[in-house]
DNA sequence: ACTGAAATGTCAAGGCC
DNA sequence: GGCCTTGACATTTCAGT
């Protein structure tokens, strides 16, 4: 699908919010409301626009603590990856799973409320995963910079 | 805020899809549609729901290449560290980025749209950020799991 | 928290560059 | 092919209970 400078202007603005009414939009980009609505649509169908979702304040949550975990697998059998990969995706604390370049096999970031709640996490669901080799974590101290918009 | 299993289980839908309306929201949750209505309105007002956005499929719009870089420091005096994560912050390329406890000072994620433009991005953005010391950075091979959900 | 009604928004149809 | 206007229908929003 190809995209004019009006499609990125679309994205730019849902991407920000996406609770935007068509009326706005089309002030915005110089439009009418029934062509916002068919830009939306084509979007939407073509799959540059995946979701829609709420963001929560993960503070007002109390899911204030985030850490990144490296893992080393003991092995890299087709078997082993897929089963590891599988049991982390099931953990609702894993927001993200990356297979990475490097030292160390798979990057992870993990969402829980405090230290206590992370070691309790390792211990009982983490390292409980069969073939793992050796982890190494880093703790978030501040967050400076987090969205999920991209420039395009 | 107290949350009930209710609100709990409202954020879940609405995590997982913003665009449903609250009528279908009344009927899994077996409430009235305004009773749904002002619940997501306390939700917003306090804070928990920060935001209504939209996903984009980062493959569609040719950005599939994601990198993770550790950043370390040359001093970390307030004034260095104001203005480089001032300057981070400001680059599109850019995320997300967190100050983290280890061997490095910050990790960042980056996404570009091949390993040509990353290379671009290290040399022409990051590097030319002064006070950085070194930077180590992995390739994302594979995502392996991606959600803005938080388990509340 | 519910009902009911006004205000607002979405979306399809048909016509025009 | 993409844009516009119109109008029907659905949803949001709010007052009253």
């Amino acid at each position: 699908m190809v995209f004019d400078d009006i499609d990125k202007r679309l994205l730019f603005y849902l991407q920000e919010d996406s609770k935007q009414t068509n009326k706005e939009l089309s002030n915005k980009l110089n439009l009418s409301v029934t062509a916002v609505y068919e830009r939306i649509k084509k979007l939407e169908k073509s799959g540059v626009i995946e979701n829609y979702v709420v963001l929560v304040n993960k503070e007002k949550v109390e899911k204030s603590f985030v850490a990144f975990c490296h893992i080393k697998l003991i092995q890299h059998s087709q078997e082993f990856v897929v089963k590891f990969e599988k049991e982390v995706t099931n953990l609702n604390e894993v927001l993200e799973c990356f297979h990475i370049s490097g030292d160390y096999d798979y990057l992870l970031k993990v969402l829980v409320k405090d230290m206590a709640a992370f070691r309790e996490f390792m211990v009982k669901k983490l390292t409980t995963i069969n073939h793992i080799g050796s982890t190494h974590s880093m703790f978030v101290i501040n967050e400076v910079k987090h969205t999920t918009a991209i420039n395009i």
